[in-house]
DNA sequence: TGGTAATCGAGACGGTACGTCCCGTCTTAAG
DNA sequence: CTTAAGACGGGACGTACCGTCTCGATTACCA
């Protein structure tokens, strides 16, 4: 009878089906791969309707955005040793072990795909690992330069990208996985300056 | 029934229809981007029947790796000035001049997405920047550590996969097209280790 | 729990809302037609949840068997002149009058159609302007047989089902809506079996 | 290369599938009955994809307008027996073995349900047993009155409306299907005036 | 120059997934 | 403790392309 609606009913999703909803993904990810992971195969997967995805997340990079990020939490990754090339060394290694252990990369991957037309799985992406985790990056890098380990005009804009680049690349045309060895050996390149062995 | 004579069995495939496929392609990409270009859509934008294409690429990425080599030929970009900066600096314009020309970022793009699932255009992508053209990358380099204005340990190798990491990472991820001081830029920051400016 | 005391275990559905929803149902049909009327949007109409309604109604058959019911009072329709053709003529001009005003034809062909697989809809149908109702029509029948106003042998159940098949086959085929002048043809052909002109 | 399409490529639609699925949606009537019928249940009994059914058929509606003609073809219908009685009779006869032996009852039950928001299957059905088919019910009735049989005044027209009225009813409505007796007691009725049996 | 075979456009075909709609049931918060 | 609001599993909708297939109609070689 009240014409008003007094609170706009905020929106009671079931977190347990939520949960649910982002396991099935990941695991069908790692059964079928990105491409082959289907929305309808996801909901059949999680014992859940369609329209329950839909509900939730517009599109299918949507869905795999948060999939990533509940499978690459930013906190368990974070370091403050005091010496940046262990912060990053550290960094990298924990990354590259998620990546190993489960099947973020082939999401980010995907979602580097999608993200070539689905401008909302760009602006995702960049988040993924650019922008809104870049403070994973510049943070420490920045802690090197005041703290005087790294040259005073560092580039460490310039240095996050190309991090980040180069861990791509590997993503999304290396064949082999990413390893702790790989994690010493970017630091010592791209920190160092060791490209001359 | 042939006897394998002297003709090699005439090609019958017009390569004026083979062109046209191309180009068709090529269009469809800058119209509508890489997904959205359906086989379907690019035979009726070539007037051509779906199995004309079929008959001749097995797939959507092998069509279009064959767009890219068609739209960057490695030739057009080879340069050997005697100096393996400006060497560099030269392919690199050169390349990023066509992407900004052509539809040719977008495909390469499209390509590295389909690469996740597509064994066979994984293998395309990695020759289309990498392993077939990689020499276009280490043979300067590797004239430059001959001449010796590279040192003697440079990682020839290490550096040409840099470069292309860095360049995909603009093209998947970077809004803006890349110009002739991002081929300086790069240059000076891989080759020349100008990172701390 | 109830004692089945002195009030009737008072009924919680409120009358009010109760009429809400018939009057919601039927403007649906009016403004979208039968098929396109659903309970989702009946509820919204009402601005009453889904549940309400089918706590009360079964079926959506079930709910439109009362809103005709509510359209279409039988009481209204009665008369008793001393003539059968009158009273006939009488009788059906007042339900065409109804059926002009109102979306009540559109509701009973509905519930027809419906009637095709749902067997509740169907036995509620037959009670529409049949074996429920058709004492509307074999009570004056019978009174002009006893009148001796109709031949002895008169075949009142027949006749009452060829005016029921009639006027449904203009309720379900016919373009123009039922005026006074068709309840007069009606009665002059079947009643007075004036069909030779 | 000739930009004239000289034949507009005729549509060659394969004649044994077309078959194949009036057959499988007069079973899956059969089977289910007319509403319970789905597009996507007749495609798979019949073996067929989807669109190749929505290909052919704009509608479900426009599907079973050809399944009925299919099922109740109007030629085996005709007779000239020189009696319009007869005449009449064995037309009924003939259609309701028809009804009894076929779901075509259903079928038309069915669509006279869509006819209600369908204008497409609206017209079909005045097709399926009135305008296109009054055929088979006034020119037995117009020799009738040519030769005498019936009075000169005999409205036709109405009494083939009549005819229609009263079938529908019975498939409509009723529980029993329609006998040689049902035929034989149409034609007593209505043609005859014997409702006064 | 007329046969004959391949190649072509067109698009029908079985199939899979899309994203939407509504069903009828179940859950939650506010009154 | 009832109610509106609406989330839920489910199932069909009608559409878009996939990759395969079958048609005639060119077309270009060969006899």
């Amino acid at each position: 009878m009240s014409t008003v609606a007094t609170t706009p009913a905020r929106l009671r999703r079931s977190p347990a089906k939520h949960r649910t909803i982002l396991a099935a993904a990941a695991e069908a990810v790692a059964a079928d791969g990105y491409d082959a992971a289907t929305i309808e195969g996801i909901a059949a997967r999680a014992g859940v309707g369609k329209q329950t995805i839909y509900r939730w997340w517009p599109s299918k990079p949507a869905l795999f955005v948060e999939v990533y990020n509940h499978l690459v939490p930013p906190d368990a990754l974070q370091a403050d040793t005091g010496d940046v090339f262990d912060d990053l060394e550290a960094l990298l290694a924990g990354l590259f072990a998620i990546y190993r252990r489960t099947p973020a990369a082939r999401v980010l991957a995907g979602l580097v795909a999608d993200a070539e037309h689905d401008p909302a799985a760009a602006d995702a992406v960049r988040g993924g690992l650019v922008i809104g985790r870049r403070g994973l990056l510049t943070e420490p890098l920045t802690r090197g330069v005041d703290r005087g380990q790294l040259a005073a005009g560092f580039d460490v804009e310039w240095t996050s990208d190309a991090v980040t680049a180069l861990i791509w690349h590997r993503l999304l045309c290396g064949r082999v996985p990413l390893t702790d060895a790989d994690a010493r050996d970017l630091v010592a390149k791209l920190l160092r300056g060791r490209v001359a062995g």
